[in-house]
DNA sequence: TATGAATGAGAGTTCATTCAT
DNA sequence: AATGAATGAACTCTCATTCAT
């Protein structure tokens, strides 16, 4: 693409920014979405979220999402907080699953926390990352749902 | 500080975040290792290191660590490896003391993968953390300790 | 032409004085190469080669000549080696000349040193010269040959 | 010295550039002045005139000329032309020398054209000049004095 | 709609000058 | 008078944006 030619379709460099951040952030929903209308347990509900997140985190056209976690100060404060709408509404549909398994005794903390950490140590996968290195995505799911998911205690 | 000052002290501004990102580093690894010369049992030191990392990540003069996470793509290639060289010095100390917890049971994933979950989790608490919320650093360290480490199965 | 324009063209200001001295030297080598070429007697060569010089110097788009002469210092020492060259190589390409002179007796000098008395005589007239005034590059010329060159001796 | 000093003993930094420019043109004029009260035939003169003048040039304390020459225009147009009137000066006593050479017939040139070239030509050897190359500046008043010169014709 | 040269606001940097000590 | 940290105007350069083609 040439230097001009993005202004032929985007008002301005942020408002490419921002369509590629909310049409990320509504594809990672719908992606989502479908997770959420299987009826499972919460432990498969969980272990699907947490391997569609890696998709939408690590997979291809994925790069939406490292602009939604840190490039959001470029926008406006309106554009920042329709963002974090779809942001927040992305991350409470985990909430109940996390409820249902921290009252079952597999999540030892409280949930509004817990999620905030679970978030944080899948998020940063992006920066270590290296499908070259022999681990899949299905493996680093594995490995999440073993450190943060106890077995159902008796 | 006006606009010519930095350019007393420093040489360039990336000069000052380098010597920024550097100084912080050198001093959270000289906190950690006074809590690594203590002699406990692993999971209480766990906790003295997650503790210690979030004054680090959330203390007063915290600011370098936001620059060490996020800003580090403004250094020079050889500036960057120094930054990386420290911060993996200070991560590798994590896992003798996670081997240790992984070996007896209480924490259920590989080592390398857990630290990098573990450090993800904490590191992004600096885009959350709000001191006014109520919750304190210790709070903190023991959800993250419920969360990522059990008890000692009998 | 505005502040950002320079850049669209060059990397760096340095980098357009540094074109423009090397194409202005070229071009000047080119124009003198031409006068080499011509088979006349020594004395008429010379005078053809200072018109020649003063055309370079004081003519239409001999600005270059100044930042040759004066502004040697902004470039960077491969840069500055480059425009010595091409200089070196234009002032020898007189050398020949004025030593058929000094053998007929007309140059009363060493060869080497005229060279640069003459190429200093001649160089400064970029500080006094004015069109205006009423004298022509022809008439500095003739002024510049009586001056320094002597009728053969029978 | 320090960055400070200078102010506490001139106005800025190009009042010292004028206080050394006219210091030393006034000097140059006094040493010139001398040369000028002997009374010598006009070539005897006319070559202590140019052994002073390379003195002036390449001696010692002779920084200042590099300036005149060079640095004029940092100074204000009223310093300027305190500066160009003693320089003026200078070269004019330069004149009727010339003058009287050339009604001899020992210079073959329009004495202000051959006044300009000749201090040209004398004046760029600060740029090429270097004492370790075993050229004194005797030597090179005799090239000077061969070079523009004649032999008194009968 | 696409292009890329031109624009200009803003960031980074230099350096002569000021000023508290 | 001497010092050197601080100042700020001026300069170089970057890059998102504009616009004539």
């Amino acid at each position: 693409m040439h230097s001009g030619s993005l202004f032929c379709h985007f008002k301005s460099k942020d408002a490419l920014l921002y369509e590629v951040m909310q049409e990320g952030m509504r594809s990672a929903l719908a992606r989502q979405m479908i997770v959420l209308l299987a009826e499972h347990d919460a432990a498969t509900t969980l272990r699907q979220l947490i391997r569609s997140h890696f998709h939408t985190l690590l997979g291809s056209n994925s790069d939406f999402m490292q602009a939604v976690l840190y490039e959001s100060r470029s926008l406006t404060t309106r554009q920042r907080s329709v963002i974090a709408k779809l942001q927040g509404d992305y991350e409470a549909a985990w909430t109940p699953v996390l409820q249902e398994l921290a009252s079952a005794g597999c999540l030892q903390a409280e949930v509004p926390l817990a999620r905030l950490l679970i978030f944080g140590a899948l998020n940063r996968s992006v920066q270590w990352f290296d499908p070259k290195k022999g681990t899949s995505l299905d493996d680093l799911t594995d490995a999440v749902m073993a450190l943060f998911i106890r077995k159902k205690p008796r």
